[in-house]
RNA sequence: GCACGGGUGGCAGAGCGGUCAAUUGCAAUAGACUGUAAAUCUAUCGCCUUUAUGGCUACGCAGGUUCGAAUCCUGCCCCGUGCA
């Protein structure tokens, strides 16, 4: 119960629009997924995720694996009834935790790595992840508050591989699961982005042997920014035998990465990939690197852009973003985006102040409806990007757009 | 009136002879955030400047002791609580 079917195709550029199916109905691609890591969209209700137009939702393997336990597992109810989501679900693999609970950490990536951090000696910074052959362990302690050490998710060092990271996925009972990989950075050599794209390609073999259910599965492509190795990878990944491909470690500007060779890598790996075959972006992102992405030929993005930098108060429009928090807010007593017709913006009692004033309150309620919004703004721009493709208009569409951003 | 306790940077509240322009929290200001250890994190937060093992002014007010006081002493002014 899986299918992509091209619609409509771009003259100029590889832009298209599809409809992906499955058991839990159809996306419209270009698409964006919205995160929910730990089966749910942070601060968004049930009815919420209907009100903000979310078509589908990507969880996370690792994290609901440390949240639930194998007991938990097995007796799990599924995603969808978990969330109260009827739309397709994704899993990522967990693969994305090898790289941000090692390589991130290990470097002080995370969070922006404070100037103490930098100081502390290697032995204090050591990486919280082993990555084996066979698999990857997971560090349980964590440093927490004061140095300080925090357990999470037991005792025991945690050990993931394909088999049990589809396992797991299958016991979610996402619409779309994703082969285990391990991602790399742009700060890794020729011999390491060979080394784990090799190993990513194994795990993928692996995956598929081991998926036993119907749901599908995309594989990933690795290869760094080596033009090379992103088009073996894409070529060997693509050959395989999954529903679809999802291209990984782009980064955008994030990472140490640059939206320009992003936009080259992924060109890299689609002109290996299948035509038939749906095309996610893992972790991008803005405005501009879906232009980007979709130029190129992505149908599906997911970030977690728009969730989480809503709780920080950051809200998302055509021109750019509106800090919420800002000493001087421009408007205060206007929408938080005048063009927008979320249930936030359309609501005559709600103004930027407002919203302002709520998130000083420490008011909960101003993350759910910034995340409303954002998440909300997010999808009505890839609906005007579809539509866009569909009236042969998306070049313009991107000017645009661009324009727009850079007053 | 007597007896205690107290007056510290925007607020709360540490410090009780030197390493104090003063811990910490809050507030404020700026920045960050790209397959979520994130409703989070980072930086600044007396004034000045050549931003520094720099200068100046500061811990109720006025004196004093001391090489040195937010810290000790005296007086005064406030504020709490108790007793008359």
């Amino acid at each position: 119960m899986f299918s992509f079917d091209v619609e409509r195709k771009d003259k100029n550029t590889h832009a298209r629009t599809g409809i992906l199916k499955t058991a839990h109905g159809l996306v419209e691609t270009p698409a964006y997924v919205i995160v929910g890591t730990h089966a749910e969209v942070r601060t968004l209700t049930p009815e919420d995720l209907k009100e903000a137009n979310v078509q589908m939702i990507i969880s996370n393997t690792y994290h609901l694996w440390r949240d639930l336990g194998d007991e938990g597992l097995n007796d799990y109810p599924g995603l969808h009834e978990v969330m109260r989501f009827k739309g397709p679900i994704m899993t990522d693999s967990g693969g994305f935790q090898v790289f941000s609970l090692g390589f991130l950490y290990e470097n002080n990536m995370r969070r922006g790595g404070s100037k103490s951090d930098e100081n502390k000696s290697l032995s204090e910074k050591k990486s919280l992840v082993r990555v084996t052959e066979a698999g990857v362990y997971f560090h349980p302690v964590l440093p927490g508050e004061d140095g300080m050490e925090e357990v999470v998710g037991g005792e025991e060092e945690m050990y993931l591989d394909a088999e049990t990271s589809v396992k797991i996925q299958e016991q979610l009972g996402a619409d779309i699961i994703v082969a285990f990989d391990e991602p790399t950075s742009p700060a890794h050599d020729y011999a390491y982005t060979k080394q784990a794209m090799e190993r990513t390609h194994r795990w993928a073999e692996r995956s598929l042997e081991a998926h036993a259910t119907d749901q599908a599965m995309y594989g990933v492509v690795q290869g760094g920014a080596f033009e090379d190795l992103r088009k073996e990878s894409a070529s060997v990944i693509g050959k395989m035998p999954f529903d679809g491909f999802a291209i990984g470690s782009t980064y955008g500007d994030a990472y140490g990465g640059t939206k320009a060779k992003t936009a080259q890598m992924v060109e890299w790996a689609i002109e290996n990939l299948p035509e038939s075959k749906p095309r996610h972006l893992f972790g991008v992102g803005k405005m501009e690197d879906i232009l980007a992405g979709v130029e190129a030929g992505i149908d599906t993005f997911d970030c977690v852009i728009p969730t989480r930098e809503a709780r920080h108060g950051r809200i998302w429009t055509e021109r750019g973003h509106l800090d919420i928090m800002k000493s001087v807010l421009p408007d205060p007593e206007g929408p938080l985006d005048e063009l927008c017709v979320c249930p936030v913006c359309t609501n005559p009692d709600m103004s930027r102040a407002m919203l302002k004033q709520m998130f000083k309150r420490k008011d909960m309620q101003a993350g759910r409806l910034a995340t409303m919004h954002n998440v909300f703004f997010f999808g009505n721009f890839m609906a005007r990007l579809r539509q866009a493709i569909k009236d042969d208009q998306f070049e313009h569409f991107k000017k645009d757009v661009l324009e727009k951003l850079k007053k």
